[in-house]
DNA sequence: ATGCCTTTCCCAGAAAGA
């Protein structure tokens, strides 16, 4: 068995206790991360390798950031994708996607742009890395060797992935042409994996902190796991981890974890 | 209960998150 799971940390330093809690806990073998906000070579590498695996970061000061942090092997490590767009201008790349192989792995770990508002120059270059990535991914994804692109897509798919659609007419997050790019990516041979919610009907992975969200159970499904069909045939059983946003400084999403039987 | 926002810059308050 081989555990993949994906955890937007919402800073690696301040969730440094509880990443290595988790990863004895819940012992993935391979675990994304996204919005580490830190610099490359300020990773709590040692802390994580003294808990029995390896790291690869792709950081920035002070937003940002992405990892794959492996006990399988982690080799052919990429950070950022040919054609990244950049904000506000391409010259200005941001670190939000890193690659690497795991074993008979491949596997991304991306951190798809907010997009603010829908009138935001930042929803149009949403947009365009989601269709940058794709065509990045194009020539990746192959049918035979097990591979997946994970993290925080900042897209919900479906109305059934918020707590109340009523609640988002005219927000990001569920826009059509935002989920019309996460279709483009499926069209690649990806296929959504879709987790149990460990209490309630929807398994949501994102609760913002205001107003008791995740109290109330308003939630959204943004963070998530596509597979490839040599993947998606050996999967096993996926979750949400929802019990890790419970507690003294969670952080905002919880992890989704996919086993597979490769 | 799962509890009213949190994190970064850095030391004050703005920006960002979704």
């Amino acid at each position: 068995m081989v555990r993949i799971a994906t955890w937007n940390l919402n800073s690696v330093t301040t969730r440094l206790p509880r990443l290595l809690e988790w990863l004895e806990d819940s012992a993935p073998d391979v675990l994304c991360v996204q919005e580490t906000k830190v610099a490359e070579d300020k990773f709590p590498i040692d802390a994580v390798e003294g808990v029995g695996y390896q790291v690869a970061h792709h950081g920035q000061g002070r937003w940002n950031g992405v990892a794959i942090i492996s006990r399988i092997g982690l080799t052919d490590v990429e950070r950022g994708f040919s054609g990244q767009p950049g904000f506000p201008d391409d010259a200005t790349q941001e670190a939000r996607a890193i690659g690497a192989t795991c074993g008979p792995l491949r596997i991304w770990s991306l951190y798809v742009p907010n997009g603010r508002t829908p009138d935001d120059p930042h929803y149009a270059y949403k947009l365009r890395w989601l269709e940058a990535v794709t065509t990045s991914l194009k020539d990746e994804v192959s049918a035979t060797t097990p591979f997946a692109v994970v993290g925080d897509f900042n897209v919900a798919p479906t109305d059934a992935d918020v707590w109340d659609p009523a609640d988002f007419v005219g927000s990001t997050h569920v826009s059509e042409p935002e989920r019309q790019a996460i279709v483009e990516l499926r069209a690649l041979g990806l296929s959504d994996v879709f987790p149990r919610a460990l209490k309630g009907d929807h398994p949501f992975t994102f609760w913002d902190y205001r107003d008791g969200n995740f109290h109330k159970g308003k939630g959204m499904r943004i963070d998530f796991v596509l597979a490839n069909a040599a993947l998606q045939s050996s999967v096993t059983d996926a979750y949400v981890d929802r019990n890790a946003r419970k507690g003294k400084a969670p952080s905002d999403h919880a992890p989704v974890v996919v086993d597979v039987d490769l």
